[in-house]
DNA sequence: ACGAGCGCCTGTCGGC
DNA sequence: TGCCGACAGGCGCTCG
């Protein structure tokens, strides 16, 4: 599920505080579970449960889409992949079946990492640049120009579709907001990445922020079960919209599929490279 | 260097 | 109604 606009809703509500439950910053752990050994990276289940409890809650960030924790002394680093949210609630709650590992505060309100795919990772290190290094620039940064999202593209021959969507080119774009960026920037994903001209780099730079900043302000892309968090979905332009009508020239969206992924373009917008 | 295929999991939806 | 296959927002691995 989560890209980087809803990773980034979830680091906000859990710094904010919501659904009655207050900030978790400055809170103090009294008890850890792992309810699914393989949810954890690094370090072991036990050492996991015997490492946490006495910590307090510094900062949340985020890189990508891993949330961050900061502790005392150690950072909880979680990665939702495709199905994973995080809840805060009391500790009076029942735990949801597909919860795999949770942090017991001692106030009485409990922070659970949901799965239901068991895809999401977790890892408690001391070194989180360790876990993160390989992750390319942060989209939304000031770093983040368009000189070096060139510099990126004319650095390798791929689709662009494939390069978006490999987190060590750019860390946070997943399935929908690569297809959406690539739409408002009238590229087909099929491009090969070093073949883009400095405009058309510059459209896709563009379109990129852009996604992701209407994203968190919507706080992330609702889609049926998975994740009923945001407003989002009313959004989209091409994703999900295979036979509708293009908003631009009112020809029908197209679904491919790319890198075993569903691929929704406009192939009227979107016109496929010539090579 | 690049991309296709597959495995990891659980749940939903549509077709028969 | 029930069964069965296709499909899903991610990513790491192998192979050609």
């Amino acid at each position: 599920m989560p890209e980087l606009p809803e990773v980034e809703t979830f680091r906000r509500l859990l710094l904010r505080g919501y659904n009655g439950m207050p900030s978790v910053l400055g809170k103090v752990i009294q008890g850890a579970h792992v309810l699914w050994d393989g949810i954890l990276v690094t370090p072991s289940a036990n050492e996991f449960r015997e490492r946490v409890p006495g910590q307090q809650v510094d900062d949340i960030g985020r890189r990508g889409k891993h949330l961050i924790l900061h502790f005392s002394t150690d950072s909880l680093i979680l990665h939702p992949r495709m199905s994973g949210e995080v809840l805060l609630e009391s500790q009076d709650n029942p735990v949801s079946k597909h919860c795999r590992l949770s942090l017991d505060f001692k106030d009485g309100t409990r922070l659970a990492f949901i799965n239901i795919r068991k895809f999401g990772r977790v890892w408690l290190t001391g070194q989180p640049e360790e876990v993160l290094c390989h992750l390319g620039p942060e989209p939304l940064s000031d770093t983040f120009t368009p000189q070096k999202l060139y510099a990126i593209l004319q650095n390798a021959h791929r689709q662009l579709k494939y390069m978006l969507l490999d987190q060590h080119v750019i860390a946070g774009l997943g399935n929908i907001y690569t297809d959406e960026a690539l739409y408002l920037a009238k590229l087909h994903p099929k491009t090969k990445s070093d073949t883009l001209s400095r405009s058309e780099t510059e459209r896709l730079w563009n379109a990129i922020r852009k996604v992701l900043r209407e994203g968190i302000e919507n706080q992330g892309t609702s889609i049926d079960w998975i994740y009923r968090g945001g407003e989002n979905q009313k959004y989209l332009h091409v994703y999900n919209k295979d036979g509708d009508p293009c908003e631009r020239c009112g020809n029908p969206i197209q679904k491919i599929t790319i890198a075993q992924r569903g691929t929704h373009l406009c192939p009227t917008c979107q016109p496929p490279p010539s090579d």
